[in-house]
DNA sequence: GCAATAGTGTCTGTCAGACAATATAGG
DNA sequence: CCTATATTGTCTGACAGACACTATTGC
Protein backbone atom coordinates (compact mmCIF):
# COMPACT_ATOMS: atom_id res chain seq x y z
CA UNK A 1 0.00 0.00 0.00
CA UNK A 2 1.82 3.32 -1.10
CA UNK A 3 1.72 6.21 1.35
CA UNK A 4 -1.40 8.14 -0.28
CA UNK A 5 -3.77 5.35 -0.22
CA UNK A 6 -2.74 4.91 3.77
CA UNK A 7 -3.54 8.76 4.08
CA UNK A 8 -6.51 7.84 2.39
CA UNK A 9 -8.05 4.92 3.99
CA UNK A 10 -6.93 7.01 7.16
CA UNK A 11 -10.14 7.76 9.57
CA UNK A 12 -11.89 4.96 8.20
CA UNK A 13 -12.81 2.14 9.67
CA UNK A 14 -10.50 -1.02 9.79
CA UNK A 15 -13.36 -3.29 9.25
CA UNK A 16 -13.90 -1.89 5.50
CA UNK A 17 -10.09 -2.34 4.46
CA UNK A 18 -11.12 -5.61 2.74
CA UNK A 19 -12.15 -5.16 -0.74
CA UNK A 20 -15.30 -6.54 -2.80
CA UNK A 21 -14.44 -8.23 -6.09
CA UNK A 22 -15.68 -6.09 -9.30
CA UNK A 23 -17.08 -7.60 -12.08
CA UNK A 24 -19.18 -6.66 -15.27
CA UNK A 25 -22.21 -8.65 -16.26
CA UNK A 26 -23.23 -8.42 -19.94
CA UNK A 27 -26.93 -8.55 -21.12
CA UNK A 28 -26.42 -9.53 -24.76
CA UNK A 29 -30.15 -8.83 -26.43
CA UNK A 30 -31.87 -8.79 -29.13
CA UNK A 31 -35.33 -9.23 -30.88
CA UNK A 32 -35.49 -13.17 -32.25
CA UNK A 33 -38.92 -13.73 -33.57
CA UNK A 34 -40.73 -11.20 -32.49
CA UNK A 35 -39.85 -11.56 -28.86
CA UNK A 36 -36.62 -9.93 -26.28
CA UNK A 37 -33.96 -12.55 -25.96
CA UNK A 38 -30.78 -12.91 -24.74
CA UNK A 39 -27.79 -15.37 -24.52
CA UNK A 40 -27.05 -17.14 -21.39
CA UNK A 41 -24.05 -19.63 -20.51
CA UNK A 42 -24.97 -22.62 -18.03
CA UNK A 43 -22.71 -23.05 -15.08
CA UNK A 44 -20.83 -26.58 -15.23
CA UNK A 45 -19.28 -25.83 -11.82
CA UNK A 46 -21.11 -25.14 -8.45
CA UNK A 47 -22.43 -23.05 -7.33
CA UNK A 48 -25.69 -22.39 -8.93
CA UNK A 49 -24.20 -25.59 -11.29
CA UNK A 50 -26.68 -26.02 -14.11
CA UNK A 51 -28.46 -22.93 -13.92
CA UNK A 52 -28.05 -20.15 -16.57
CA UNK A 53 -26.35 -17.18 -15.95
CA UNK A 54 -25.05 -13.84 -17.92
CA UNK A 55 -21.55 -13.82 -19.52
CA UNK A 56 -19.36 -11.67 -17.33
CA UNK A 57 -15.84 -11.77 -15.90
CA UNK A 58 -13.72 -9.60 -13.27
CA UNK A 59 -12.73 -6.52 -14.02
CA UNK A 60 -8.55 -6.26 -14.48
CA UNK A 61 -6.90 -3.40 -11.87
CA UNK A 62 -5.97 -1.31 -15.07
CA UNK A 63 -9.04 -1.69 -17.13
CA UNK A 64 -11.82 0.64 -17.20
CA UNK A 65 -15.54 -0.89 -16.68
CA UNK A 66 -16.79 -0.14 -20.30
CA UNK A 67 -13.99 -1.67 -21.73
CA UNK A 68 -14.48 -4.62 -19.64
CA UNK A 69 -17.66 -4.71 -20.49
CA UNK A 70 -16.80 -4.61 -24.20
CA UNK A 71 -13.99 -7.25 -23.00
CA UNK A 72 -16.76 -9.30 -22.53
CA UNK A 73 -18.05 -8.91 -25.57
CA UNK A 74 -15.40 -9.69 -27.83
CA UNK A 75 -14.87 -12.81 -25.85
CA UNK A 76 -18.01 -14.60 -25.45
CA UNK A 77 -19.51 -13.25 -28.77
CA UNK A 78 -16.90 -12.82 -30.94
CA UNK A 79 -18.40 -9.09 -31.86
CA UNK A 80 -17.13 -5.67 -31.85
CA UNK A 81 -18.99 -2.34 -32.38
CA UNK A 82 -22.25 -3.27 -30.37
CA UNK A 83 -24.28 -0.75 -28.57
CA UNK A 84 -23.54 -0.80 -25.03
CA UNK A 85 -24.67 0.68 -22.23
CA UNK A 86 -23.86 0.46 -18.08
CA UNK A 87 -27.25 -0.78 -16.29
CA UNK A 88 -27.16 -0.92 -13.05
CA UNK A 89 -24.49 -2.23 -9.85
CA UNK A 90 -25.30 -4.75 -7.95
CA UNK A 91 -24.07 -5.54 -4.89
CA UNK A 92 -26.11 -7.57 -2.02
CA UNK A 93 -23.68 -9.18 -0.21
CA UNK A 94 -24.88 -12.65 -0.39
CA UNK A 95 -25.64 -12.59 -4.44
CA UNK A 96 -22.28 -14.55 -4.88
CA UNK A 97 -21.87 -17.08 -1.74
CA UNK A 98 -18.22 -17.98 -2.36
CA UNK A 99 -17.13 -14.08 -1.94
CA UNK A 100 -18.61 -10.36 -2.03
CA UNK A 101 -18.80 -9.60 -5.43
CA UNK A 102 -20.12 -6.32 -6.72
CA UNK A 103 -20.72 -6.60 -10.52
CA UNK A 104 -21.25 -3.82 -12.94
CA UNK A 105 -24.23 -4.94 -15.13
CA UNK A 106 -24.30 -4.03 -18.89
CA UNK A 107 -26.44 -4.68 -21.67
CA UNK A 108 -25.56 -5.09 -25.52
CA UNK A 109 -28.02 -4.32 -28.21
CA UNK A 110 -27.88 -6.58 -31.20
CA UNK A 111 -29.50 -7.64 -34.69
CA UNK A 112 -30.65 -10.75 -34.79
CA UNK A 113 -28.50 -12.20 -37.22
CA UNK A 114 -25.25 -11.26 -35.14
CA UNK A 115 -27.04 -12.93 -32.58
CA UNK A 116 -27.23 -15.76 -34.00
CA UNK A 117 -23.83 -15.93 -35.37
CA UNK A 118 -22.37 -15.35 -32.02
CA UNK A 119 -24.46 -18.35 -31.03
CA UNK A 120 -22.61 -20.36 -33.59
CA UNK A 121 -18.96 -19.24 -32.89
CA UNK A 122 -19.61 -20.17 -29.19
CA UNK A 123 -21.32 -23.37 -28.56
CA UNK A 124 -21.23 -22.26 -24.88
CA UNK A 125 -24.51 -19.73 -25.36
CA UNK A 126 -28.07 -20.17 -25.47
CA UNK A 127 -30.94 -18.37 -26.94
CA UNK A 128 -33.68 -17.34 -24.21
CA UNK A 129 -36.51 -15.83 -24.62
CA UNK A 130 -36.83 -12.80 -21.84
CA UNK A 131 -40.21 -11.99 -20.49
CA UNK A 132 -40.95 -9.56 -17.35
CA UNK A 133 -42.01 -11.47 -14.31
CA UNK A 134 -45.76 -10.36 -12.88
CA UNK A 135 -46.47 -6.50 -13.19
CA UNK A 136 -45.38 -5.19 -10.14
CA UNK A 137 -43.65 -7.32 -8.24
CA UNK A 138 -40.41 -6.77 -5.87
CA UNK A 139 -37.46 -6.36 -7.62
CA UNK A 140 -39.10 -6.74 -11.01
CA UNK A 141 -37.02 -10.06 -12.46
CA UNK A 142 -37.75 -11.49 -15.66
CA UNK A 143 -37.80 -15.05 -16.66
CA UNK A 144 -35.94 -16.45 -19.31
CA UNK A 145 -36.94 -19.93 -21.54
CA UNK A 146 -35.75 -22.15 -23.88
CA UNK A 147 -36.82 -24.80 -26.42
CA UNK A 148 -37.22 -27.10 -23.30
CA UNK A 149 -39.03 -24.82 -20.95
CA UNK A 150 -38.13 -22.22 -18.24
CA UNK A 151 -34.28 -21.76 -17.81
CA UNK A 152 -33.35 -21.20 -13.97
CA UNK A 153 -31.42 -18.22 -13.61
CA UNK A 154 -28.21 -18.15 -11.20
CA UNK A 155 -27.39 -16.09 -8.20
CA UNK A 156 -29.44 -12.35 -9.00
CA UNK A 157 -29.47 -12.68 -13.09
CA UNK A 158 -33.23 -12.63 -13.50
CA UNK A 159 -33.09 -9.03 -11.88
CA UNK A 160 -30.45 -7.62 -13.93
CA UNK A 161 -33.02 -9.40 -16.62
CA UNK A 162 -35.69 -7.30 -15.79
CA UNK A 163 -34.12 -4.41 -15.30
CA UNK A 164 -32.40 -4.97 -18.50
CA UNK A 165 -35.75 -5.35 -20.33
CA UNK A 166 -37.54 -2.55 -18.41
CA UNK A 167 -34.35 -0.25 -19.26
CA UNK A 168 -34.74 -0.78 -22.75
CA UNK A 169 -38.98 -0.11 -22.66
CA UNK A 170 -38.14 2.92 -20.78
CA UNK A 171 -35.75 4.17 -23.52
CA UNK A 172 -37.45 2.95 -26.96
CA UNK A 173 -39.27 6.26 -27.59
CA UNK A 174 -37.39 8.69 -26.84
CA UNK A 175 -34.22 7.35 -27.86
CA UNK A 176 -32.62 5.80 -30.81
CA UNK A 177 -32.11 2.84 -29.36
CA UNK A 178 -34.21 0.64 -31.26
CA UNK A 179 -32.05 0.68 -34.33
CA UNK A 180 -29.27 -1.18 -32.66
CA UNK A 181 -31.19 -4.05 -32.74
CA UNK A 182 -32.00 -3.61 -36.91
CA UNK A 183 -29.57 -4.45 -39.46
CA UNK A 184 -28.06 -0.91 -41.48
CA UNK A 185 -30.91 -1.32 -43.55
CA UNK A 186 -34.18 -2.27 -42.40
CA UNK A 187 -37.96 -1.09 -43.58
CA UNK A 188 -40.77 0.37 -41.43
CA UNK A 189 -42.43 -2.68 -40.41
CA UNK A 190 -39.29 -4.07 -39.01
CA UNK A 191 -38.96 -1.04 -37.00
CA UNK A 192 -42.24 -1.53 -35.89
CA UNK A 193 -41.95 -4.88 -34.76
CA UNK A 194 -39.05 -4.33 -32.62
CA UNK A 195 -41.03 -2.18 -30.90
CA UNK A 196 -43.86 -4.41 -30.34
CA UNK A 197 -41.95 -6.85 -29.15
CA UNK A 198 -40.43 -4.66 -26.77
CA UNK A 199 -43.43 -3.02 -25.50
CA UNK A 200 -45.14 -6.02 -25.54
CA UNK A 201 -48.25 -4.93 -26.62
CA UNK A 202 -48.83 -3.83 -30.86
CA UNK A 203 -48.96 -0.55 -31.83
CA UNK A 204 -51.13 1.43 -34.38
CA UNK A 205 -48.91 1.25 -37.76
CA UNK A 206 -49.97 4.50 -39.44
CA UNK A 207 -49.31 6.97 -35.92
CA UNK A 208 -45.87 4.80 -35.48
CA UNK A 209 -45.18 5.22 -39.54
CA UNK A 210 -45.70 9.39 -38.98
CA UNK A 211 -43.79 9.64 -35.20
CA UNK A 212 -40.95 7.78 -36.95
CA UNK A 213 -40.62 9.81 -39.84
CA UNK A 214 -41.25 13.05 -37.97
CA UNK A 215 -38.90 12.26 -35.63
CA UNK A 216 -35.70 12.87 -38.22
CA UNK A 217 -34.04 10.01 -37.10
CA UNK A 218 -34.40 8.00 -40.46
CA UNK A 219 -32.88 8.30 -44.20
CA UNK A 220 -35.13 6.64 -47.07
CA UNK A 221 -32.11 4.95 -49.23
CA UNK A 222 -34.61 4.39 -52.15
CA UNK A 223 -34.19 0.78 -52.28
CA UNK A 224 -36.75 -2.00 -51.71
CA UNK A 225 -37.12 -5.16 -49.94
CA UNK A 226 -36.40 -8.21 -52.19
CA UNK A 227 -38.45 -11.65 -52.27
CA UNK A 228 -41.79 -10.76 -50.71
CA UNK A 229 -44.68 -11.96 -52.98
CA UNK A 230 -46.49 -8.70 -52.75
CA UNK A 231 -45.75 -4.89 -52.52
CA UNK A 232 -41.84 -4.50 -51.44
CA UNK A 233 -41.36 -2.53 -48.32
CA UNK A 234 -38.98 0.87 -48.97
CA UNK A 235 -35.80 -0.41 -47.27
CA UNK A 236 -34.42 2.75 -44.80
CA UNK A 237 -31.41 3.53 -42.84
CA UNK A 238 -30.72 4.92 -39.52
CA UNK A 239 -29.47 8.72 -40.09
CA UNK A 240 -26.48 9.65 -37.20
CA UNK A 241 -27.39 12.38 -35.37
CA UNK A 242 -26.47 16.09 -36.70
CA UNK B 1 -9.00 -17.38 -0.24
CA UNK B 2 -10.95 -19.83 -0.68
CA UNK B 3 -11.62 -23.41 -2.35
CA UNK B 4 -14.50 -22.08 -3.97
CA UNK B 5 -12.91 -18.86 -4.86
CA UNK B 6 -9.65 -20.44 -6.29
CA UNK B 7 -12.37 -22.29 -8.24
CA UNK B 8 -13.83 -18.88 -9.39
CA UNK B 9 -10.88 -17.45 -10.49
CA UNK B 10 -9.18 -20.17 -12.06
CA UNK B 11 -9.00 -19.61 -16.24
CA UNK B 12 -9.07 -15.66 -15.60
CA UNK B 13 -5.64 -13.91 -16.19
CA UNK B 14 -3.78 -13.27 -13.29
CA UNK B 15 -3.24 -9.83 -13.90
CA UNK B 16 -6.92 -9.28 -13.26
CA UNK B 17 -6.85 -10.28 -9.40
CA UNK B 18 -5.79 -7.46 -7.99
CA UNK B 19 -9.10 -5.61 -7.01
CA UNK B 20 -10.11 -2.29 -7.25
CA UNK B 21 -11.59 -0.45 -4.35
CA UNK B 22 -15.08 0.21 -4.26
CA UNK B 23 -16.58 3.54 -2.47
CA UNK B 24 -20.40 4.92 -2.88
CA UNK B 25 -20.28 8.54 -3.78
CA UNK B 26 -23.69 10.79 -2.71
CA UNK B 27 -24.99 13.60 -4.52
CA UNK B 28 -27.57 15.18 -1.66
CA UNK B 29 -29.50 17.56 -3.61
CA UNK B 30 -32.46 20.11 -3.03
CA UNK B 31 -33.76 22.95 -4.43
CA UNK B 32 -32.54 26.36 -2.83
CA UNK B 33 -33.78 29.86 -3.84
CA UNK B 34 -35.43 28.02 -7.32
CA UNK B 35 -32.19 26.56 -7.88
CA UNK B 36 -30.81 22.67 -7.86
CA UNK B 37 -28.32 22.59 -5.38
CA UNK B 38 -25.92 20.30 -3.63
CA UNK B 39 -23.60 19.46 -0.63
CA UNK B 40 -20.11 19.52 -1.00
CA UNK B 41 -17.11 18.93 0.92
CA UNK B 42 -13.98 20.81 0.75
CA UNK B 43 -10.57 18.51 0.42
CA UNK B 44 -8.16 19.30 3.36
CA UNK B 45 -5.61 16.88 1.80
CA UNK B 46 -3.75 16.21 -1.57
CA UNK B 47 -4.57 14.97 -4.07
CA UNK B 48 -7.24 17.64 -5.31
CA UNK B 49 -6.66 19.72 -2.37
CA UNK B 50 -8.95 22.68 -1.85
CA UNK B 51 -10.66 21.27 -4.03
CA UNK B 52 -14.58 20.23 -3.71
CA UNK B 53 -15.69 16.75 -3.69
CA UNK B 54 -18.89 14.92 -3.31
CA UNK B 55 -19.63 12.81 0.62
CA UNK B 56 -18.42 9.66 -0.05
CA UNK B 57 -16.79 6.30 1.89
CA UNK B 58 -15.79 2.41 1.35
CA UNK B 59 -18.02 -0.11 0.82
CA UNK B 60 -17.67 -2.13 3.83
CA UNK B 61 -17.08 -5.63 2.87
CA UNK B 62 -20.03 -6.88 4.14
CA UNK B 63 -22.59 -3.77 3.16
CA UNK B 64 -24.34 -4.20 0.28
CA UNK B 65 -24.23 -0.81 -1.90
CA UNK B 66 -27.22 0.60 -0.90
CA UNK B 67 -27.14 0.56 2.92
CA UNK B 68 -23.23 1.68 2.21
CA UNK B 69 -25.08 5.37 0.75
CA UNK B 70 -27.32 5.33 3.26
CA UNK B 71 -24.71 4.82 6.17
CA UNK B 72 -22.93 8.28 4.15
CA UNK B 73 -25.90 9.93 4.02
CA UNK B 74 -26.24 9.73 8.15
CA UNK B 75 -22.93 10.05 9.08
CA UNK B 76 -22.55 13.46 6.94
CA UNK B 77 -25.67 15.17 6.76
CA UNK B 78 -27.53 13.32 9.99
CA UNK B 79 -29.97 12.38 8.24
CA UNK B 80 -32.28 9.48 7.43
CA UNK B 81 -35.20 8.34 5.71
CA UNK B 82 -34.56 10.67 2.19
CA UNK B 83 -35.29 9.46 -1.09
CA UNK B 84 -31.98 7.76 -2.18
CA UNK B 85 -31.27 6.30 -5.57
CA UNK B 86 -28.66 4.71 -7.53
CA UNK B 87 -26.70 7.21 -10.53
CA UNK B 88 -24.33 5.49 -12.22
CA UNK B 89 -20.86 3.63 -11.82
CA UNK B 90 -17.74 4.88 -12.36
CA UNK B 91 -14.82 3.19 -12.92
CA UNK B 92 -12.15 4.97 -15.11
CA UNK B 93 -8.53 4.21 -14.18
CA UNK B 94 -7.05 7.26 -13.14
CA UNK B 95 -10.25 8.75 -11.40
CA UNK B 96 -8.03 8.84 -8.69
CA UNK B 97 -4.47 9.22 -8.44
CA UNK B 98 -3.46 7.44 -5.61
CA UNK B 99 -5.11 3.77 -6.65
CA UNK B 100 -7.72 2.18 -8.65
CA UNK B 101 -10.71 2.91 -6.89
CA UNK B 102 -14.73 2.45 -8.45
CA UNK B 103 -17.58 4.51 -7.19
CA UNK B 104 -21.04 3.62 -7.55
CA UNK B 105 -22.46 7.05 -7.56
CA UNK B 106 -25.94 7.51 -5.35
CA UNK B 107 -28.18 10.70 -5.74
CA UNK B 108 -30.44 11.22 -2.09
CA UNK B 109 -33.11 14.63 -2.75
CA UNK B 110 -34.37 16.75 0.25
CA UNK B 111 -36.24 18.67 1.00
CA UNK B 112 -34.17 22.60 1.39
CA UNK B 113 -35.37 22.78 5.32
CA UNK B 114 -33.57 19.77 5.76
CA UNK B 115 -31.03 20.51 3.32
CA UNK B 116 -29.91 23.98 5.44
CA UNK B 117 -30.57 21.39 8.95
CA UNK B 118 -27.58 19.31 7.58
CA UNK B 119 -25.19 22.82 6.77
CA UNK B 120 -25.81 23.58 10.44
CA UNK B 121 -24.98 19.71 11.40
CA UNK B 122 -21.72 19.37 9.41
CA UNK B 123 -19.94 22.50 9.16
CA UNK B 124 -17.70 20.67 6.33
CA UNK B 125 -20.65 20.83 4.26
CA UNK B 126 -21.15 23.88 1.70
CA UNK B 127 -24.09 24.40 -0.41
CA UNK B 128 -23.45 24.94 -4.11
CA UNK B 129 -25.43 25.56 -6.90
CA UNK B 130 -25.43 23.05 -9.60
CA UNK B 131 -25.33 23.68 -13.28
CA UNK B 132 -25.20 21.70 -16.36
CA UNK B 133 -22.12 22.78 -18.50
CA UNK B 134 -23.19 23.50 -22.32
CA UNK B 135 -26.03 22.31 -24.19
CA UNK B 136 -24.42 18.83 -25.31
CA UNK B 137 -20.56 18.59 -24.65
CA UNK B 138 -18.37 15.57 -24.16
CA UNK B 139 -19.83 14.00 -20.52
CA UNK B 140 -22.60 16.45 -19.62
CA UNK B 141 -20.78 17.75 -16.65
CA UNK B 142 -22.16 20.34 -14.36
CA UNK B 143 -20.33 22.97 -11.98
CA UNK B 144 -20.39 24.25 -9.02
CA UNK B 145 -21.08 27.72 -7.66
CA UNK B 146 -21.03 28.77 -3.59
CA UNK B 147 -21.44 32.22 -2.59
CA UNK B 148 -18.10 33.85 -3.48
CA UNK B 149 -17.82 32.22 -6.67
CA UNK B 150 -17.34 28.92 -8.84
CA UNK B 151 -16.36 25.39 -6.93
CA UNK B 152 -13.59 23.66 -8.23
CA UNK B 153 -14.57 20.26 -8.20
CA UNK B 154 -12.46 17.21 -7.11
CA UNK B 155 -11.97 13.73 -9.55
CA UNK B 156 -14.71 13.52 -11.89
CA UNK B 157 -17.42 14.57 -9.96
CA UNK B 158 -18.43 17.23 -11.84
CA UNK B 159 -19.47 14.50 -14.48
CA UNK B 160 -21.25 12.65 -11.31
CA UNK B 161 -23.01 16.37 -10.61
CA UNK B 162 -23.88 16.61 -14.27
CA UNK B 163 -25.72 12.86 -14.16
CA UNK B 164 -27.61 13.52 -11.41
CA UNK B 165 -28.87 16.83 -12.44
CA UNK B 166 -29.94 15.15 -15.91
CA UNK B 167 -31.25 11.96 -14.50
CA UNK B 168 -33.86 14.24 -11.54
CA UNK B 169 -35.10 16.16 -15.71
CA UNK B 170 -35.50 13.19 -17.01
CA UNK B 171 -37.18 11.12 -14.66
CA UNK B 172 -39.43 14.26 -13.56
CA UNK B 173 -42.43 14.01 -14.94
CA UNK B 174 -42.84 10.48 -15.70
CA UNK B 175 -42.05 9.72 -11.72
CA UNK B 176 -43.08 11.09 -8.62
CA UNK B 177 -39.23 11.78 -7.30
CA UNK B 178 -40.29 16.17 -7.57
CA UNK B 179 -41.97 14.97 -4.15
CA UNK B 180 -38.72 14.11 -2.54
CA UNK B 181 -37.83 17.62 -2.56
CA UNK B 182 -40.77 18.88 -0.77
CA UNK B 183 -42.06 19.06 3.08
CA UNK B 184 -44.69 16.94 3.43
CA UNK B 185 -47.50 19.73 3.08
CA UNK B 186 -47.02 22.33 0.03
CA UNK B 187 -48.61 24.26 -2.52
CA UNK B 188 -48.95 23.79 -5.99
CA UNK B 189 -46.90 27.02 -6.26
CA UNK B 190 -43.72 24.96 -4.35
CA UNK B 191 -44.06 22.23 -6.40
CA UNK B 192 -44.44 24.45 -9.72
CA UNK B 193 -41.12 25.86 -8.56
CA UNK B 194 -39.30 22.59 -7.79
CA UNK B 195 -39.99 21.61 -11.55
CA UNK B 196 -39.13 24.72 -12.98
CA UNK B 197 -36.08 24.97 -11.29
CA UNK B 198 -34.85 21.28 -11.99
CA UNK B 199 -35.97 21.95 -15.64
CA UNK B 200 -34.54 25.47 -15.82
CA UNK B 201 -37.41 27.02 -17.94
CA UNK B 202 -40.84 28.13 -16.58
CA UNK B 203 -43.66 26.09 -16.84
CA UNK B 204 -47.71 27.08 -18.00
CA UNK B 205 -49.67 27.59 -14.49
CA UNK B 206 -53.06 26.04 -15.58
CA UNK B 207 -51.69 23.16 -17.55
CA UNK B 208 -49.22 22.10 -14.52
CA UNK B 209 -52.17 22.53 -11.93
CA UNK B 210 -54.32 20.30 -14.44
CA UNK B 211 -51.43 17.66 -15.54
CA UNK B 212 -50.68 16.91 -11.60
CA UNK B 213 -54.06 17.26 -10.32
CA UNK B 214 -54.96 14.28 -12.96
CA UNK B 215 -52.20 11.96 -12.09
CA UNK B 216 -53.86 11.00 -8.85
CA UNK B 217 -50.47 11.60 -6.80
CA UNK B 218 -52.10 13.97 -4.43
CA UNK B 219 -53.76 14.69 -1.78
CA UNK B 220 -55.84 17.79 -0.44
CA UNK B 221 -55.60 18.09 2.89
CA UNK B 222 -58.15 20.97 3.22
CA UNK B 223 -55.96 23.22 4.66
CA UNK B 224 -54.12 26.56 3.60
CA UNK B 225 -50.94 28.36 3.54
CA UNK B 226 -50.58 30.67 6.42
CA UNK B 227 -48.50 34.23 6.72
CA UNK B 228 -49.01 35.14 3.37
CA UNK B 229 -50.65 38.62 2.65
CA UNK B 230 -53.20 37.51 0.12
CA UNK B 231 -54.89 34.95 -0.87
CA UNK B 232 -53.91 31.74 0.94
CA UNK B 233 -52.85 28.38 -1.16
CA UNK B 234 -54.00 25.18 -0.58
CA UNK B 235 -52.10 22.47 0.95
CA UNK B 236 -51.42 19.41 -0.57
CA UNK B 237 -49.97 16.35 0.45
CA UNK B 238 -48.49 13.03 -1.66
CA UNK B 239 -50.53 10.28 -1.81
CA UNK B 240 -48.57 7.09 -1.27
CA UNK B 241 -49.14 5.00 -4.51
CA UNK B 242 -52.17 2.42 -4.30
C1' DG C 1 -61.31 49.19 -2.10
C1' DC C 2 -56.34 47.72 -3.41
C1' DA C 3 -52.55 44.57 -4.19
C1' DA C 4 -51.13 40.22 -5.00
C1' DT C 5 -51.57 35.70 -5.74
C1' DA C 6 -54.79 31.39 -5.96
C1' DG C 7 -57.60 28.96 -8.76
C1' DT C 8 -60.93 28.28 -13.05
C1' DG C 9 -62.61 28.40 -17.83
C1' DT C 10 -62.05 28.59 -22.67
C1' DC C 11 -59.88 28.55 -27.10
C1' DT C 12 -56.65 26.47 -30.08
C1' DG C 13 -52.93 23.81 -32.10
C1' DT C 14 -50.63 19.39 -31.89
C1' DC C 15 -50.63 14.71 -31.99
C1' DA C 16 -51.97 9.84 -31.48
C1' DG C 17 -55.46 6.23 -32.44
C1' DA C 18 -58.88 4.42 -35.59
C1' DC C 19 -59.90 3.19 -39.88
C1' DA C 20 -60.75 3.66 -44.68
C1' DA C 21 -58.71 4.23 -49.20
C1' DT C 22 -55.18 3.74 -52.57
C1' DA C 23 -50.71 1.64 -54.45
C1' DT C 24 -47.89 -2.10 -56.07
C1' DA C 25 -45.22 -6.37 -56.05
C1' DG C 26 -45.52 -11.47 -57.68
C1' DG C 27 -48.27 -14.76 -59.65
C1' DC D 1 -57.29 -9.93 -62.12
C1' DC D 2 -56.12 -11.68 -57.19
C1' DT D 3 -53.58 -11.65 -52.79
C1' DA D 4 -51.10 -9.60 -49.43
C1' DT D 5 -48.90 -5.99 -47.71
C1' DA D 6 -47.17 -0.98 -48.18
C1' DT D 7 -48.35 3.67 -47.94
C1' DT D 8 -51.41 7.65 -47.61
C1' DG D 9 -55.37 10.39 -46.06
C1' DT D 10 -59.04 11.76 -43.01
C1' DC D 11 -61.68 12.10 -38.85
C1' DT D 12 -61.72 12.51 -33.98
C1' DG D 13 -60.68 12.69 -29.13
C1' DA D 14 -57.05 13.73 -25.62
C1' DC D 15 -54.19 17.03 -23.99
C1' DA D 16 -50.89 20.98 -23.41
C1' DG D 17 -50.01 25.98 -23.97
C1' DA D 18 -51.89 30.61 -23.94
C1' DC D 19 -54.45 33.72 -21.74
C1' DA D 20 -58.28 35.90 -19.71
C1' DC D 21 -61.33 35.72 -15.91
C1' DT D 22 -62.93 35.06 -11.08
C1' DA D 23 -61.86 34.29 -5.97
C1' DT D 24 -59.88 35.43 -1.64
C1' DT D 25 -56.69 37.03 1.70
C1' DG D 26 -54.34 40.98 4.49
C1' DC D 27 -54.14 45.59 4.80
Amino acid sequence: MSAGEAEFLAGYDPSLYERPAVTVDLVLMSIVDGAPAALLMRRDEPPALGRWALPGGFVGIGEPLDTAARRILREKAQMQDAYVEQLYTFGAVNRDPRMRVVTVAYFALLPAERFTAALKANPLLTLARIAPEGPAEAGHAASASGESGRLPLAFDHADILGLAIRRLRGKLDYSTIGFALLPERFTLRQLQDVHEAILGLPVNKSAFRRRMLDKGWLEATGERETGASFRPAELFRFKPQI
